[in-house]
RNA sequence: GGGCAAGUAGCCAAGUGGCCAACGGCAACAGACUGUAAAUCUGUCCUCUUCGGAGUUCGGUGGUUCGAAUCCAUCCUUGCCCA
């Protein structure tokens, strides 16, 4: 199987250039990926992209990985119905490096392989890059009814929110960075989300035009949930690559709470695992759903690769203590299972403070567990919140010592999946 | 520069002098049911609260009025049309 039929099987290809795939088996070919640098670490949202240029690398390409340095400091119109706030320099310069970091762990940049992965920054070009020289030498190319026909545009134009010059420009600061790679590095391939095919073909075009050449392209559809919800994020926001914004014990639940529908899908995209094991795990966890067999296996995929084997072992570790015998009372986690459980939010409390008890309801708010005492009410008037796995009946109770674990530990959970770990010193 | 239209909670969107913290939908959070799913049903959803209330909102600022998201003036932003 080449590499756009194994894509293609593991649903990454939406839109194909023609004449992409003999290119690929013609040569190697370098083919970039473009990464913004909106902020300093990279979400699950660009792991598809990623990965598709991790498949290029094993396919035996050389993957090129653009930090958008300049394209961040005008803003992509796409999928956007409304105009961009612009980022600060300073912040783009911080996030960047960030964002490299990050794709620093993917892929292999052992510079002695000829198929070495590559890093630029679009910044490098363009901060030189004179106004005058660009309408000149770009913007002569590329006319403005071409650029109108591009549905990220039509859509602003149709819309009433409007769209500036500087996101109408975009597409031609994009599609000038493929020509840029193609002439200096030999880039013949582009790869994107499905948001980026206007921007990416503004590219291609401009290589054609401007240099004679051809250059290819594919891309992959946005991931989307089932239930049409968005991808990607929890109560607690993104779920981010960077394990101090999204701890490793929660980057893997986010997996690990895939619906069906959505982890049969999800398998063939996130992970490496061959066509045939795949089709063994659809059909065991069609057998028996409840073992949950696609969603454990997904989410360990992704966290191994993403956090490496130690994290996702104490992220599972934490995983069972607190999920899998649900019945147990708390009583039975030893201090040491309190302690070593990763990923729990922990915070520490004056024992002194306990000595005549206190409400559960100013507990819980000074404990940051809830933003405030009417929050914390609220939630335990609805049934959500249980220490020590008994659900809190009434807000009145107060919490005294004869409540801790092992005289010292209060584990409390808001909802049924939030955990809090307080100790009490 | 001229004319017209619009700006309401995270988003969409009703309200067009008191009954408005503001209908409804989406998203979000929680409960029930389950498989730590999905679907469904229920609750919460501006902020704080001693759960009685209190405080701050309807682009900004001033004004009219006992009383304004609603009327007037002015400014800002956006769209459309004209120049």
């Amino acid at each position: 199987m080449n590499l756009i039929e194994e894509l293609q099987w593991r649903g990454m290809i939406q839109d194909i250039m023609p004449g992409t795939e003999e290119q690929l088996n013609k040569e190697m070919t370098s083919g970039y990926i473009g990464f913004d640098p909106t902020a300093d670490s990279l979400h699950i949202g660009s792991l598809v992209p990623i990965l598709l240029l991790v498949h290029l690398q094993n396919a035996g390409h050389k993957p090129v990985a653009l930090v958008g340095g300049a394209t961040g400091m005008v803003g992509d119109p796409s999928g956007k119905s409304e105009e961009r706030n612009l980022l600060s320099e300073e912040v783009l310069r911080k996030n960047e490096q960030g964002v490299k970091k990050q794709l620093m762990k993917f892929l292999d940049f052992d510079s002695s392989k000829k198929n070495c992965a590559e890093m630029v920054n679009n910044y490098d070009w363009f901060r030189e890059m004179r106004f005058l020289d660009f309408i000149r030498d770009v913007g002569k190319h590329i006319t403005v009814n071409y650029m109108m026909a591009k549905e990220s545009v039509k859509k602003r134009i149709e819309g009433d929110a409007g769209m500036s010059f500087t996101e109408f420009t975009y597409q031609l600061v994009q599609g000038y960075d493929y020509f840029w790679l193609y002439q200096n590095k030999n880039c013949k391939l582009q790869m994107g989300g499905s948001d980026q095919w206007g921007n990416i073909v503004t590219g291609t075009e401009l290589i054609r035009r401007k240099a004679g050449g051809e250059a290819f392209a594919f891309t992959c559809p946005l991931v989307t949930k089932a239930d049409g919800s968005k991808f990607g994020k929890t109560e607690h926001g993104n779920v981010w690559l960077d394990p101090l914004k999204t701890s490793p014990y929660q980057f893997y639940q986010f997996w690990l709470n895939a619906s069906d529908l959505d982890a049969e899908k999800w398998i063939r995209m996130f992970t490496f695992l061959s066509r045939d094991a795949i089709h063994m795990l659809i059909h065991d966890h069609k057998t028996d759903p409840s073992a949950r067999v696609l969603q454990k296996t997904l989410a360990q995929e992704i966290t191994v690769l993403v956090h490496g084997k130690e994290e996702f072992e104490k992220a599972l570790g934490t995983t069972e203590k607190l999920f899998a015998n649900q019945n147990v009372p708390a009583e039975n986690l030893s201090v040491e299972d309190l302690e070593s459980m990763e990923g729990v939010i922990k915070s520490s409390y004056d024992k002194l403070k306990l000595k005549e008890g206190i409400d559960i309801v100013s507990f819980l708010a000074e404990n940051k567990i809830f933003p405030s005492k009417g929050d914390a009410r609220k939630m335990i008037q609805g049934g959500g919140v249980s220490i020590n796995r008994k659900k809190v009946e009434t807000e009145k109770m107060k919490i005294e010592e004869a409540h801790l674990l092992h005289g010292k530990y209060l584990l409390i959970q808001k909802g049924k999946k939030n955990y809090y770990l307080v100790s009490f010193n």
